[in-house]
DNA sequence: TGACAAGTGGAGACCCCCGTCCACTTGGCT
DNA sequence: AGCCAAGTGGACGGGGGTCTCCACTTGTCA
């Protein structure tokens, strides 16, 4: 019992658990550009606690959202082992674009931190997306002509989403992704009902 | 000869013309959220001279983003004459979206100045689509469970690829275009090519 | 229990934004 | 030419953001 986990006094890691929470409920909420002293006040501390733990905000955001990114990387892997190629490829995209619909900060988590230390993780992702695509246009279910590319052309569509509220945006992702998965395949499906959106809801 | 636009003195009429060029430029270029200082330092003029004229911010963004609402309304206007439903509910779509991916600032623009002075203009769009809308699917080219509130999910999801180099985003725009419209539609056609969009691209 | 390192909170330095104020300049009319 | 209202620009107030500094508190271990 010398040191569970960290050298850390018990009080101060609880503080930074506290941090770590709040800052993910508020991320998830309002996206990550509320501000530090929110997330200070909401977990109970001051300022300078959580920039004693986080030197930097970007580090809170990394470390906020590497749960999220783990739960990416766990989805493509499980549906790397589908037996069905097209419910693996459909699951992938089905899952991302839930988690991005109900995470508000989650995409600019994504790329904000992207560049930097997950360029291993972004080539695994991206490998294990590249193969289901392979296996799924094997299969006959995938059209031929679509590209790993077209991933990263779903996410940011529906990352455009993330301005309404969030019961609408994940209805209105699902109904998004119902539209593109018809296009991506060969069959034909039933959709999930239109989404009342008007565009006075698109900011806050 | 009188007054014969406006009482203007004729250096003040040409700065405002040439702050209002620029902010289009700005605007454009990236997005609403330019400070008036770069406009103003751009148009060679202070900054008090451009609060001369346009009282506050929004009123600018709403004078500077006039014609490109003109424009959203002339594509509508004239899709409703064309002879083939589907063609005028394409071109509508295709048009907007093109609009959407060149001019950064165009749907926060669309949307921040929505509520006030356009609601009426707001309506005659709502209902020229919905006529289109409902041309399309009496003419069998246009799937019946389709909503106009999908025109909404379509401008979302397209305003996602704001964020992106404006050559890729006009090319990655098309290609989602191109997805949703089959998938709108009862046939198939031909893709353009995919975009190698990157994540790292997506914040400037 | 006491000493001290580890931890803490709030004030404030610094920066960037919108919008205003006011002393100065300049176009246009007589 | 000369007057003056119209026009101008830069300094500045107010607000909100990130991050730092430092005097004070508190957990921990002997």
């Amino acid at each position: 019992m010398t040191a569970s986990q960290s050298q850390l006094r018990a009080d101060a890691q609880e503080n930074r658990a506290r941090v770590l929470a709040v800052a993910r409920e508020l991320f998830a909420e309002r996206g990550i550009d509320v501000p530090m002293a929110a997330i200070a006040r909401r977990a109970g501390v001051g300022v300078a606690t959580l920039y004693r733990r986080f030197p930097t905000k970007e580090s809170l955001v990394m470390e906020a959202f590497t749960e999220q990114f783990a739960h990416c990387q766990a989805v493509i892997d499980k549906a790397l082992l589908d037996e069905d190629p097209w419910r693996g490829f459909r699951t992938v995209i089905e899952n991302v674009c839930l988690l991005q619909a109900t995470d508000r900060g989650f995409t600019a988590a994504f790329v904000s931190t992207f560049p930097e230390l997950h360029s291993e993780v972004r080539d695994r992702t991206w490998e294990g997306f590249a193969a289901l695509v392979e296996r799924a246009k094997e299969s006959g279910q995938l059209r031929a002509d679509f590209s790993p590319h077209d991933l990263t052309l779903v996410l940011l569509a529906n990352s455009g989403l993330a301005g309404v509220p969030v019961e609408m945006a994940v209805a209105a992702s699902q109904r998004l992704v119902a539209y593109l998965l018809e296009a991506f395949r060969t069959g034909t499906d039933a959709l999930p009902p239109p989404v009342p959106l008007s565009l006075d809801l698109v900011l806050c």
